[in-house]
DNA sequence: CGGTTCTTTGAGGACCATCAATACGCGTGG
DNA sequence: CCACGCGTATTGATGGTCCTCAAAGAACCG
């Protein structure tokens, strides 16, 4: 497969500084694939043959026990995923499905392992990266420990108005359901949660989020930086 | 500091491949300080200044927010805290403190990184080290987003039970309301909690974990590779 | 032995899930 | 364009889970 066809990955922090021979060492086993809404990609359990990179679309990661499902990461390019059972050559823990239509990028595991082994600046990528992660992972883990339902998303809120340039107002983008899961609670009760936050100035229409007094939400969500940055 | 004090260092597996010259220049900065219980090592949002190893005791790694704490993870010899932060060159993102009298290894952050940088076989330790503490994070978060308290704590109970011998008792190593705080309850609760597994032949008596009927147990418990093993 | 902390038990209430019913949004096909 | 069907979102009623508060008992430590 002709290089040109990843100058998208190259620009990656994961791949932007390694070496021509290590990065043609990667692409040529690799392959990028279209693939529609709500498709599962990998499920959790299976050995980790791929390291996946969403190169555009969204993508969940979940998982399920005993008739029970959670989302655990909600990821849009250029996210990675499932890094560290690539590593450690283990079977996934999550599993991870399409929420739009997606692009993905899929490196054999083997070739990762092989192009760590030999580059030394390929490894420290893989080590940001998965530093990353897994601090995201710690800050997940704070939020569901530390805070009430009616918090998280009073968190979730102020941070993806930030994040939108703080204008007042702001659009959710993925469906509530799955916010739901992913702030742990039941989409019920995320409804309740939003009717809540009405006495902080936060109005629902749909998929938009109309903030009148962000310094009241603010004040009630006490963001901390330590999780939510 | 004499190498010869570092020799249980060299036998852990983030040490033990990488080449003399690696390890004596992470040892040169290192020091091994002993700690009563309770004391507080590090404290979330410090700078990662070194990285921790603990070489006898128990610590604790646990986080705070408006209040509330909570035990994120519990860690014997020989166990690594805070690597992600150390390498990232980020704050931590837990506080860490001794639960027992404890001796801790200390290695500047500034060392790790620069024999990161220049020997590949510490770069794998490292990125195999990172992987193992990540995919342990995402089964703590599986475990709280998908299980009840005291499905929880039945799986809690299996997996210790198995790790002593399964010989239908054991006892708990840590206090019960730190194992509360580790399993996302309250002190009373677990109580409750441990209340509710009679039905499943768990008796307690103090510490000691006493299981007349493993199957039954484990039944209900529905233990999972990819959260518990 | 006294004081401190941990643990347990009880009562009450807050939080959250479940179930059920309705309303809404949206794409499809008539 | 509208009717229909399907999934999502909301709202209400109810019950379960879990936390808080309080008090008493047990274990630990000086």
């Amino acid at each position: 497969m002709p290089l040109e066809r990843f100058e998208e990955v190259r620009a990656l922090p994961l791949f932007s500084e390694i070496s021509e021979a290590s990065f043609s060492a990667l692409m040529r086993g690799a392959y990028v694939q279209n693939f529609p809404p709500h498709t599962e990609l990998v499920t959790e359990g299976d050995p980790a043959d791929f390291l996946h990179v969403v190169a555009s679309g969204w993508v969940e990661l979940f998982s399920s026990w005993s008739d029970r499902e959670t989302c655990m990461t909600l990821l849009r390019p250029y996210g990675t995923f499932i890094l560290a059972a690539t590593i450690k050559d283990r079977p996934y823990l999550l599993s991870a499905r399409t929420l739009t239509k997606s692009r993905i990028i899929m490196i054999p595991s083997e070739d990762i392992r092989d192009v760590f082994d030999g580059d030394s600046v390929f490894a420290k990528s893989i080590v940001r990266e998965l530093a990353i992660s897994y601090r995201e992972s710690i800050r997940h883990t704070k939020n569901i420990k530390l805070r009430t339902s009616v918090e998280r998303l009073a968190n979730y809120v102020v941070k993806h108005h930030a994040h939108a340039g703080g204008g007042g107002s702001f659009t959710l983008d993925v469906e509530k359901k799955k916010l739901a899961s992913f702030l742990g609670m039941t989409p019920e009760n995320l409804s309740r949660a939003f009717a809540a936050l009405k006495n902080h100035g936060v109005e629902v229409s749909g998929s938009t989020i109309l903030l009148s007094d962000p310094a009241d939400l603010e004040a009630f969500a006490r963001p901390y930086f330590l999780i939510d940055d």
